[in-house]
DNA sequence: ATTGAATGTAAACAAATTGTAAACAAATTA
DNA sequence: TAATTTGTTTACAATTTGTTTACATTCAAT
């Protein structure tokens, strides 16, 4: 389920915000003010954040600043409320890294549709995502993985095998899950192939970075 | 250069959109209706479009559907013209896979804004005249390659091929990604062309410049 | 502690991918 | 037109990657 964090000191918008994405099935967080927002952010890491111009301690446009020179919340989408059409602070938010404007007053099928809209519109080019947990930092456009800095060289199937398993650091895949993601429906080979490249991956990024769950398969440790 | 297309019926903004973004370096193509616009996104492939929502023939959100159930148009991005901000055209228009907005009248400041950064956004550093990248330096215009500042010769589809990659050193390139480029999507040859073109190319810039990623394609070496 | 299933691991083998040279075709130039 | 350059295909060698197997080890349940 697809996350939205909102950002704004307003309770009144918040809970109104709130109640019309969550009737859509978004998963919503909230935060009242810029630095709160940018502590959500890091923790929660949200798919979308809708953060207002205007705050307290953090303005909306320094928030968005901060996100967006930190690599690990690069994927994040940025909307902007905005009071009125004020172009000028318009300029600043779009320089910043905003993604596009809500304008209050907020009509909520609007609201909805454009997040939805933009949502659509980045999850085309999710293949271009990073993936950084504790010391390993995976660019699926360079296709190359990074410990503490240093490149390191993977085959293609163990790529593609931590490429799986890195989505959710925690979550345990099992084997079957494995098999169907990294070599589809149609390949057929023996799941005990799985335990080598797992063995391999190890080999490359350290004993201690997959854990074995006996009897079900393997994940990342958080 | 990056190209973009405007496509609104009356003559004053084609205009008026036209200089301010020359102005700023684009290339622009200009349609007067939807029809004209669709054709014309065909043939030159723009990087942006902007079109007026109501137009003669075809309005702005047909062709815009057309232009999204396009495979090989679809990386565009389409900036809606509104005269008022219509909330129900805006859905609509936003559900057929509009990128954003731009309301009349328009402020020539808010616009170059808004281009260039959803441009920035969508797609990073493409089609600029120059590239430098190590010892190897690229000039567009002239056709040239230098190393060390000497100049080497490359034949066209080295070239192509070489201008291709070091748009994003790191970046690996698929074999189907540098068919598309290079070749086009209407002209076939088989794959390992590339790879006798890319042998070509590691002779004369030496054979540290580009990388092969096994299972995927090339990229050139940070 | 014993047992047995699950997993780790090394090695052998198989398959896929790429490098490379050479032959030929097509385009360009003189 | 002939000569030259450029582009494409092909064949085969070299290399890398993927898979299986066999045996060792671990771990949890008894």
């Amino acid at each position: 389920m697809k996350k939205i964090l909102i950002v704004d000191d307003e309770k009144d918008i918040l809970e109104f915000l709130s109640y019309n994405l969550k009737k859509e099935g978004f998963s919503i967080y909230t935060a009242s003010d810029g630095l709160e927002g940018l502590e959500k952010t890091k923790k929660i890491k949200p798919d979308l954040i809708i953060v207002d111009l205007m705050m307290p301690k953090m303005n909306g446009i320094e928030m968005c600043e901060n996100i967006r020179n930190d690599k690990k919340l690069s994927n994040v989408i940025i909307l902007f409320l905005t009071a009125r059409s004020e172009d000028y602070t318009q300029i600043a938010a779009l320089d910043s890294g905003a993604d596009d404007f809500i304008k209050k007053p907020i009509k909520p099928k609007l609201l909805i549709s454009k997040v939805k809209s933009i949502m659509r519109r980045f999850s085309l080019n999710k293949n271009l995502k990073n993936y950084i947990h504790k010391d390993v930092e995976l660019d699926i456009e360079k296709y190359s993985v990074k410990i503490k800095g240093d490149n390191i060289n993977l085959a293609r199937k163990e790529f593609d095998l931590l490429k799986l398993l890195i989505n959710q650091p925690g979550k345990v895949y099992t084997r079957e899950e494995i098999l169907n993601d990294v070599w589809g429906n149609d390949i057929h080979v023996v799941d005990r192939t799985i335990d080598v490249h797992i063995n391999r991956l190890r080999d490359k990024l350290g004993q201690k970075f997959i854990e074995t769950v006996k009897g079900i398969g393997y994940k990342i440790c958080e």
